[in-house]
DNA sequence: TTTCCTTGTAATGAAGCTGTAATATTCTTG
DNA sequence: CAAGAATATTACAGCTTCATTACAAGGAAA
């Protein structure tokens, strides 16, 4: 276990990757940038790690011994205990189609091998930076949108807005998420939830209310149609 | 606003700081090193500068006029806009308990007022190095032209172009396989697929389409046609 | 139970994208 | 230079995708 002395919070990483010089070369370099490590080899030393430590971040291997990264990452989204802690997966190959396949499982990220250490602490910092720090109170905010996880309340420029739960949850993803494009089948994953059969057209009615009762304020703009792909929220 | 012409790379900098003495001092000596600073006396100046110059760190001092620093730090680390922005807090207390509390805010790090030039500038350089320069986020280039495939955004000299999804395709393979020609052929299978019968004139229509969308920026002539040939793309 | 609210689905219409063909232009070669 | 070949450009119809609305089933609150 890495640590640096000098960081105020510290955020805890857990490096599951089955190649020693690997995992001791990740954990350094985080540690180097003020992050604390666990690492595990295997799928059960990985167990043990987040019930004993619970991380703040899962760095995950595209494949392990006798599993699949991403059959472990569907895993680790489909148990109420794990489901919230992001993951970024690590992966030799480039192809596209690995990619979604990533995000799909339920990944926040991915790395393709070899990578820079920088961009590696790029990627965690981001990911990281998503969930709410909660400076303020439980709330996040973009761009004078203000979402209060605490008390379930959205406010657009100081005014409250009503909400319903599922447009609340969407929205609450969309703002953790901004900038990158989601398709339906990724959203149904993350705001639906894994094993839920719902019609990908749901959400595009989903994103028709929550563009309504953003329309008075101007914040329908945030969220985006990126055509034949999915939707994209934007601050910009 | 200094600037400082002799260095590559210039980071812009953020100065919040009430006092117009302490504030030119610090820009003149940011710029001697190198940064390019921006100024701000309070909050509503602070806003305004970091929407349009985005800066990469911000200076910022513990007390301004109607709003402590602490809570401002505060606020802009629950912004989404302002979140990634590192920020060094200015203080003239040097008290434990105050940089904790800074640090407690968000801030990256902290210096106590008197300080020397050499520690300001060895502060600013060590946070900004911890925030290694924004990867581009997955993101492809050439020659001023950029390509993301997370945000499905593409850039000319940083304003975005609005693009179809085939168009988008196409750049991509292009952008990802330069100086090389395809024939029409080639092209149909890389970038619609294998299997799919679609006239060979098609091509030539969709790099027409892709010419167009890029000839405001006179990266239409990065498309190079080869006669009897096919296409190449070229950044040269 | 009644009423109100939420939610998923389906239907319809609108908007945007794509492939083709027709025409114009450019290039090559004899 | 003229004819032929290859590419550029334009227009448009058909198709795909998305927005919008309506509605019914389920649940919670009254």
């Amino acid at each position: 276990m890495w640590e640096s002395e000098l960081s105020t919070k510290k955020d805890k990483i857990l490096i599951i990757e089955d190649e020693e010089a690997i995992r001791g070369m990740l954990g350094y370099s985080l540690m180097k940038e003020g992050f604390s490590c666990d690492e595990a080899a295997d799928v059960d030393q990985a167990r043990v790690s987040i019930e004993s430590n619970h991380p703040s971040l899962i760095l995950l291997d595209w494949m392990l011994p006798g599993m699949s990264g991403i059959d472990y990452a569907r895993r680790l989204r489909s148990s109420s205990e794990t489901k919230d802690i992001p993951i970024i997966m690590l992966t030799a190959k480039g192809e596209e189609s690995d990619k979604v396949k990533a995000l799909d499982s339920g990944a926040d990220d991915y790395i393709t091998k070899p990578f820079s250490t920088k961009e590696l602490v790029a990627r965690v910092r981001a990911v990281l930076r998503r969930y709410p720090d909660d400076n303020n109170g439980g709330a996040i905010e973009a761009g004078g949108l203000l979402l209060n996880l605490d008390t379930y309340r959205v406010t657009a420029n100081e005014q409250e807005i009503e909400i319903s739960p599922t447009e609340f949850k969407l929205l609450h993803f969309f703002i953790t998420h901004p900038e990158r494009v989601y398709s339906r089948s990724q959203l149904l994953d993350h705001v639906w939830g894994e094993n839920v059969y719902v019609e990908e057209r749901t959400v595009d009615v989903h994103v028709r209310r929550l563009r309504k009762i953003l329309e008075p304020f101007e914040f329908d703009k945030f969220i985006q149609t990126i055509r034949s792909v999915g939707y994209r929220f934007s601050a910009r």
